[in-house]
DNA sequence: TTAAGATGTGAATATTGATTCACTTCTTGT
DNA sequence: ACAAGAAGTGAATCAATATTCACATCTTAA
């Protein structure tokens, strides 16, 4: 026998597979799942197409790491800035404004994420961020509850409603990213700031007083 | 020369047009688009594969076509519903309940037409009746501010957003329709009467708060 | 240096449906 | 009956990607 795996090897292949994942990552961001085929994502990360299948089983496994960390990300951000002490509503407002905030920032992304069609698999992890982002609503909400601050309401439900009341308002037909149609590639420019912030207190107050803040 | 087209001709191109929009909806409204494949709507139809072809310059324009059918009768069944000589709170209300219990009472179809993957060419098709269920939603927000039943507000953000509170709510994490996964086909099953018509008071309560309706 | 195991290569292959097309069948007016 | 135009047929083809695989190269331990 004579082949071992060392640090070196090791920490060798996990730089590949963290260069594949990083520039795959790059052109979902900039492209959506769509522009992220196998054969691109080898040439982008300077290696052959059957290389990457040592390192995924799958693209759909490439990809559903690849959403996995973005949704995570994104979770992160809204979680962390509702993580402060003030009134529930307050919370409930920064969560919103961090989410918004966060996907005008980087509207492709935002879209592939919340909205691209995708493989099955990928579908499942969306599913399952989606009701990441359910259920740190509904802690905030039923915080809310607690405090009488909101009032009383299913949690849950109101929670996915926020979700597509959030994901809609914002993807939907205001911001609807880069499309291909008829050979013709557009890109829809984005909102003014001042539209934004417009927006963004739209939304905030609609959801406020969905969940019945008394302000 | 001697072939002409005549009446009989006609209607009877037009029947097997018919009769593949017929069995093209029957197949969306049991699994999807996904299950539109242009052999299998043959099939049902009775016809060869070619033949569809002779009828629709695509698959795309196919499915566009049973798309925009379902989605009209959607949207007329909601503005009929709303079309009432009572307060805009009311008018939203029995729009939201109409759009709720027609989804749930066929999920499969609801999530094709609001959230399945679809071709490009129907999804704009899909854009332009999210449009004008907001339109619809937009129109009575209006009237509620008008009357002064609804705070003032942004109506189009607001309809938008109400568009969104309700499929998420509808076909997000509650009933997510039946899925494919490694070959296994699972049908969860639909919520009971009782959860249905919780649901529905949930929604709409919601939705009527996010909207500022003075009860 | 050598053998064994990992990793890398990229052209060939597989897959999944839509789409085409040479050919047949039907309908109609003479 | 016949010619001409439509409509119908379905196996063959195309298209767009993902996936495989025989082979090459690299890394390690003896």
């Amino acid at each position: 026998m004579a082949y071992r795996q060392t640090e070196h090897t090791q920490s060798k292949k996990a730089g590949t597979r963290a260069r594949i994942l990083k520039e795959a990552r790059l052109l979902v961001t900039e492209g959506g799942f769509s522009a992220a085929a196998v054969a691109m994502v080898a040439k982008k990360s300077g290696i052959a197409t059957g290389t990457i299948y040592r390192h995924f089983p799958s693209k759909a496994e490439l990809v559903a790491e690849v959403f996995r960390h973005a949704t995570e990300h994104e979770l992160n951000a809204v979680t962390q800035a509702s993580q402060i002490k003030a009134p529930a509503k307050d919370r409930l407002q920064k969560a919103i404004e961090t989410f918004a905030i966060r996907a005008l920032q980087a509207p492709r992304l935002a879209y592939a994420l919340i909205a691209e069609p995708v493989d099955p698999i990928v579908e499942r992890e969306r599913l399952s961020y989606r009701f990441a982002y359910a259920e740190a609503f509904e802690d905030l909400i039923n915080d809310g509850i607690q405090a009488e601050e909101f009032v009383p309401q299913n949690a849950g439900t109101s929670a996915a409603a926020l979700v597509g009341l959030l994901t809609e308002a914002l993807v939907g037909p205001l911001a609807p990213h880069t499309d291909t149609f008829e050979g013709q590639v557009g890109e829809r420019e984005s909102l003014s700031s001042q539209n934004k912030s417009a927006l963004l207190t739209d939304i905030t107050q609609l959801a406020l007083r969905a969940v019945g803040s008394k302000d």
